[in-house]
DNA sequence: CGGGGTAGCTATACAGCTACCCCGGTGCCGTATT
């Protein structure tokens, strides 16, 4: 089978060989069993479930977080037309969308990408239940323990999903995991410890850097000077988007280098045209919140500064990990500014409703029905919250094969058994947070011993400097970037503009 | 909790200060609306 599989690769995708744990997880895949994949990303993730696609007999579906990444990909397979691939997203027309479920019954296609909350709807299942599914591709799986226990909760209800589809072998596939969050996805789709194929997590090319600052002036000096002055493309990750406004701002007086923000309040256009500028290597530097990562397949950042600390140790590695996927040198710098912590404490209080709202929502679903918008709004419930508590509650057994709420519910069970789920997340979220804060405070430990390890690694190694307190000089990452010219009129423009007006 | 914006005071400076208020991340989907 493996030649079989060589061969494949090599008439379909041009490739003469796997790399690093691919050919691992696809031979397990082809004997029918449920995978999951710990590979770097870029280091050919997709393969791994676009080679069985062409070699099973039904469809492969492929779930995934972002349409950006459902459209990306289709595009170029079909580009390559190598593979016959379809999506389905809200972002298309009707008519799109009829088109495709048209072709899926006609076998046209051999993959589907959806959205978790796509996948959910009956329709959808009636026709991938009608053709069969051989394969069952989770891309980007951390989502489910990120973003499935708040406010995706389809995510959790994937299993269910595969269940109802008959069963195909599941492949999860990400980058970052923890050894709580690869046992919950094993879980929940039952995959065998041995199938777990996990490559190391140790980036040896990186140098990680701490650097305390006393206030939010000091580190808006440092921060823009080290901007100025390191080599190359970076990412600088700020935890809000007012951060990110204003340190675009700040930057633009004086700074040099071509500079874009990047959050979730942008029109998604204009989000779409500055990280292609990215990509082309047209901006020099992206200052972000957290929306700005998944589907950036760039080999070349050189740097990631990390303006805030993020809100767990995941979060971080994730971010870090995409410099210097080419495998040459890269740096990571995380500014450590006590105050960091509180504004991660805010959004984990602000994220969950309280045990009077929880009560009262059971007491609505007592009367016979889940509450309606109106009722939501009045209890001052979030139309996010309500997802999440009618999650739980379903969970709990409020709820009956049709969709409404079982006669006589017990509401103060249904209450208690939300509050204890919701209370156990929370702890876990505040746990994550309070790992990521030692990290940062951290002022003699190897970073990198301490990061490898909260992911279970031992393997320490690395290829030019290893870390703030393992010694690291930093003016090896400094030089010329691409930058602007200065006769350049638009920014001039902008720059004076800038030193006029400093507010806009 | 803390950073940033703004109103308002002082009192003559194209500001500086304080007190106060507001807001805070990640994305699907579908329906109503511009």
């Amino acid at each position: 089978m493996r030649e079989q599989l060589r061969i494949a690769l090599q008439t379909c995708f041009g490739y003469r060989s796997f790399r690093p744990g691919q050919e691992e997880v696809i031979s397990r895949i082809m004997c029918g069993e449920s995978v999951l994949g710990l590979l770097a990303t870029g280091g050919g993730k997709s393969l791994t479930f676009q080679l069985p696609a062409l070699l099973l007999p039904g469809i492969t579906l492929v779930v995934s977080p972002l349409i950006s990444l459902m459209t990306d990909q289709v595009q170029q397979l079909r580009a390559q037309k190598k593979i016959p691939a379809a999506t389905l997203n809200s972002a298309q027309s009707r008519e799109e969308a009829r088109e495709t479920l048209r072709g899926l019954e006609q076998g046209r296609f051999k993959l589907l990408y959806v959205s978790p909350e796509r996948l959910q709807q009956p329709v959808v299942q009636n026709v991938l239940k009608r053709i069969g599914v051989s394969l069952f591709a989770v891309d980007e799986a951390h989502c489910i323990s990120q973003w499935g226990h708040d406010f995706r909760t389809d995510y959790l209800r994937l299993p269910e999903a595969a269940k109802r589809l008959g069963n195909p072998p599941v492949l999860a596939l990400t980058a970052t995991a923890t050894a709580e969050v690869r046992e919950e996805i094993c879980q929940l789709f039952a995959i065998k410890p041995e199938n777990v194929v996990a490559l190391p997590v140790n980036r040896a090319n990186i140098a990680l850097d701490v650097i305390h600052a006393e206030d939010e002036g000091e580190r808006r000096s440092l921060a823009l000077k080290l901007m100025d002055s390191l080599a190359g493309q970076g990412i600088v990750y700020c935890s809000t988007r007012q951060a990110v406004e204003v340190l675009v701002s700040s930057y633009q007086i004086e700074g040099k280098k071509r500079i874009h923000g990047y959050h979730g309040g942008m029109e998604s256009m204009e989000r779409m045209l500055v990280q292609a500028q990215f990509a082309s290597g047209e901006l020099d530097l992206i200052v972000a919140t957290n929306a700005f990562g998944m589907g950036i397949d760039k080999a070349d950042i050189r740097f990631v500064l990390h303006y805030q600390m993020p809100a767990s140790l995941e979060a971080y590695a994730q971010e870090i990990g995409r410099v210097g996927r080419d495998g040459k040198p890269g740096y990571a710098a995380l500014f450590a500014v006590r105050e960091d912590v509180q504004i991660h404490q805010h959004m984990v209080e602000k994220e969950y409703p309280t045990q009077e709202q929880v009560e009262q929502y059971c007491r609505l679903l007592a009367s016979g029905a889940f509450p309606s918008p109106e009722q939501l709004a009045a209890l001052e419930i979030s139309p996010e919250t309500a997802e999440l508590l009618a999650f739980y509650a379903e969970k709990a057994g409020a709820r009956q094969a049709d969709g409404t709420v079982v006669r006589n519910v017990d509401e103060r069970r249904i209450a208690r058994a939300i509050i204890q789920a919701l209370e156990r997340r929370k702890l876990k979220k505040l746990q994550k947070l309070t790992a990521m804060v030692r990290f940062a405070q951290e002022r003699n430990q190897c970073l990198r011993k301490s990061l490898n390890r909260y992911f279970g690694d031992e393997q320490h190694s690395f290829a030019t400097q290893c870390c703030t307190y393992c010694g690291l000089s930093r003016d090896a990452y400094t030089g010329p970037s691409p930058g602007r010219s200065e006769e350049e009129m638009p920014w001039d423009f902008r720059r004076a503009l800038a030193r006029l007006l400093p507010n806009l």
